[in-house]
DNA sequence: TTTGTTTTGGAATGTATAGTCCAAAAAGAG
DNA sequence: CTCTTTTTGGACTATACATTCCAAAACAAA
């Protein structure tokens, strides 16, 4: 019955997406997204109703696309610590990304807009409570398979190697060497491994 | 010969400092900084030169108040073990503070302004460097005294241990709750102690 | 008190910003 | 081809922002 949209929705919100994880919120400028997205500031508006509205938008695409991805990853592995490998190896290499590392879009939104916005927090808290949870669910298989070390509990180890992964995403911010994120790997999962301790 | 200063500088800049810490860069206006600061624009500019500078100049202020603090606590022990609990347990401590936890200025300042100001960027990685230093210095003197696990490298552990404050302070700005934090600890404290591994 | 210098408050400036609006273009349905 | 609905580009708006400027006030020295 009337004219169609000219762009794809869901391509153009990979791009905000990537955009302001690569930029932040404060620091995009309507004028950045328009010229970014390639589309007009009317069609954004009539889209993604505000600035606020498409960044919270891209956020919770981040949130589908990788938090989520990692999640299933880990529900569907019968050996875990091979899953925990390689989710360290992929943060380290995405920290040495050049010309930059972007880091985690959920790490920077934390830092900069958490107690701003009371919503996002909210949401932000929310995604590291999930995926936290499904650390320790394969922890807990781990331990049960004999396959990871029980000196600590499951718990704990899940909200410790989360918390590493946190600390290099911001490492991954200030041009990190390859060492010194490979050396925070190892010892992790010396802390993982059943023959550490 | 002339009139003289209606404010300490000094005082100022602490409470610049924690503005900022509290607000981030882009957040803060110079109206909020008028009002906060209790002095005017004009003083501002003149004492301070621009905003840019007053956070650059406030940041190293942090540096100098926290970081070289902690260097000087553990250049200074004789048992080093000790000291870390103290500095992750301060670290709890600062991440629980009500109405909110400002986290690190630094970590905050990586996350926000990083590929933004190239300068700025190499400050907060040159004071990344010299924190990790007096850890590796800390505990390479702790595995001498067979005081600390030499399951792994001092420059490994240092890196590590950094890593996992960081994580922490970035764990701060999203309302954790304290066993998370205290477990966290846990884990960490058991790599560097003797008897875990 | 007078003079010389600096601070200071607040008004002024120019620019960048997020968001609005409208007329024209586009496209499906009849 | 026409009608209707929606998209779209770009001009427009209003505000918020960092920074500048100036006249008046304050203070030290003579």
């Amino acid at each position: 019955m009337a004219r169609t949209k000219a762009f794809d929705e869901a391509t153009v919100l990979e791009s905000a997406m990537n955009i302001f994880w690569t930029k932040g919120y404060c620091s995009t400028s309507l004028e950045d997204l328009v010229t970014g997205l390639g589309i007009s500031r009317s069609s954004m508006y009539d889209t993604f109703v505000d600035k606020r509205t498409l960044f919270f938008t891209a956020l919770k695409l981040y949130h589908s696309q990788y938090a989520q991805a990692m999640i299933e990853m880990l529900s569907r592995a019968t050996t875990v610590l091979p899953v925990f490998k390689q989710i360290l190896q992929t943060t380290v290499e995405e920290s040495l990304a050049v010309p930059i590392a972007k880091g985690c879009f959920m790490v920077n939104s934390a830092i900069e807009i958490a107690q701003t916005d009371e919503e996002i927090t909210a949401f932000i808290a929310h995604n590291n409570a999930l995926v936290e949870d499904a650390f320790m669910k394969a922890i807990e298989r781990g331990q049960k398979n004999d396959e990871l070390s029980q000196k600590q509990s499951a718990e704990a180890l899940a909200q410790f190697v989360f918390n590493t992964i946190t600390g290099m995403r911001v490492l991954a911010k200030s041009r990190p060497k390859r060492q010194q994120l490979e050396n925070i790997c190892t010892v992790v999962l010396s802390c993982l491994e059943k023959t550490s301790g």
